[in-house]
DNA sequence: GTCTATACACAGATAGAC
DNA sequence: GTCTATCTGTGTATAGAC
């Protein structure tokens, strides 16, 4: 699947998720009519990230918040009760979809090198069609309270965990050799991010998420298939070296 | 050479260093006598970092610093005009010390597949020993104003420019195949960034530095270095895999 | 050189009119 | 539902005694 497949499906899903996960912060918001806080909250949310972006959660102002929205502070404060519920609501709502996307469309493979292709495949598309979002969740979750902090860890270790099992399955398989699972797991992890965290830098060498993607593929694959593995792929022009 | 060996030559290295740096920041200091400046600005930036890593260096504030580090509001500000000018003298020393001590290294070396080797190696040790700066100098640059913000992307690309370089003359002589080196160059950043970016995670699963030098360096040699160089390194044992 | 006390600006959050 | 006006706490930075 390429990134224009996948970006028009993701965002008819949006749209029913979005309205399904109101529903959990509802209690929090004194707007009656859904269709304003379905409106708003996106602009608010879109709001945050662009400009928490440029230079920290932390540091952007209500005010800030409320010339980029387009909402008066007043108005601002009858969706969320402070500004740390503001970043709380923001971020399980994101986190979640996240997590379901990426499910989805790895459980629909069978084939243990598949399974990897699209691990990497959709994890670098979701994040290239929520950048904003993987960034700002990179950069600030970091210095948030407790429980928040536990969240985003449990979210890190979670993929790592995906790629690790699908390893672990593959070496059964014969299908890759013996590693480290859980370090390569790691380090697929980090290869995966520095997609979202460099965007300027590979959006400004023209790179796009499938050159990126094939690239990373190759990587794994030079040092996890199996050597017979290796043959298959090659005699079908498979594995995009170069 | 391993860690500690490191360690221990930078550790001798540093002392003569500040001074020097000390002399460039000179004006903007009020105090006189050189020990005690030397002292306690080494007490204000390690409890920055300490403070910063913690929270964020924009929701530090002067009080907890002045806590952190044993010394008043009112001597603190002795020491700098204001908090930006604080982060920008953090950075330049720390900045112009890692830059010598990376050059110095891969310098000594004359072979290329030595060089690699050694880029990699001594960025991994130097962000082990400076860990609590590299990880704050990831976070914080980014939101910082213009001229500042510069120096960060500058620094990116200068080291990603080192390994670059290297892949290319491999590849001229041989000792490396044809690939995208400028992309596997961010890759092999990314890959080091990861070690100082996720210390809690290695540190829980107890990597040592050595190991993760000795696991990177596994991973871009299989997918860069000629077959008959594989070769080589195979029946010598040199290339750590596994 | 280092301290305490204080000025002053600006942040987050609310009240109440429309 | 959204606005303007305002309260109150807290942050940076300085003045001046010791």
């Amino acid at each position: 699947m390429n990134y224009t497949a996948f970006k028009k499906t993701i965002s008819n899903y949006a749209k029913d998720f979005c309205n399904e996960d109101l529903l959990e912060n509802r209690k929090n918001i004194r707007i009656k009519k859904e269709g304003t806080v379905v409106k708003n909250l996106d602009k608010i949310f879109d709001a945050t990230l662009k400009i928490s972006n440029k230079k920290g959660f932390q540091a952007m102002t209500m005010r800030d918040l409320s010339g980029e929205a387009g909402l008066s502070m007043g108005a601002l404060y009858s969706y969320f009760a402070c500004k740390e519920d503001l970043l709380k609501m923001l971020q399980s709502q994101r986190r979640s979809f996240t997590k379901k996307i990426l499910e989805e469309h790895i459980n629909r493979e069978t084939g243990i090198a598949d399974k990897l292709h699209t691990a990497i495949r959709v994890h670098l598309y979701l994040s290239e069609a929520m950048q904003p979002w993987f960034y700002f969740s990179y950069m600030e979750t970091k210095n948030i309270s407790g429980p928040e902090q536990a969240k985003a860890i449990e979210s890190e270790l979670y993929t790592e965990k995906i790629f690790e099992q699908i390893l672990n399955d593959g070496e059964k398989s014969k299908v890759f050799i013996h590693r480290n699972h859980k370090l390569t797991a790691s380090i697929i992890k980090a290869m995966l991010q520095d997609w979202y965290l460099k965007r300027w830098k590979y959006a400004k060498r023209n790179i796009s998420v499938e050159q990126y993607a094939k690239y990373l593929i190759s990587i794994v694959e030079t040092f996890c298939l199996s050597p017979e593995h290796k043959k298959m792929y090659k005699t079908r022009g498979g594995n995009g070296l170069h």
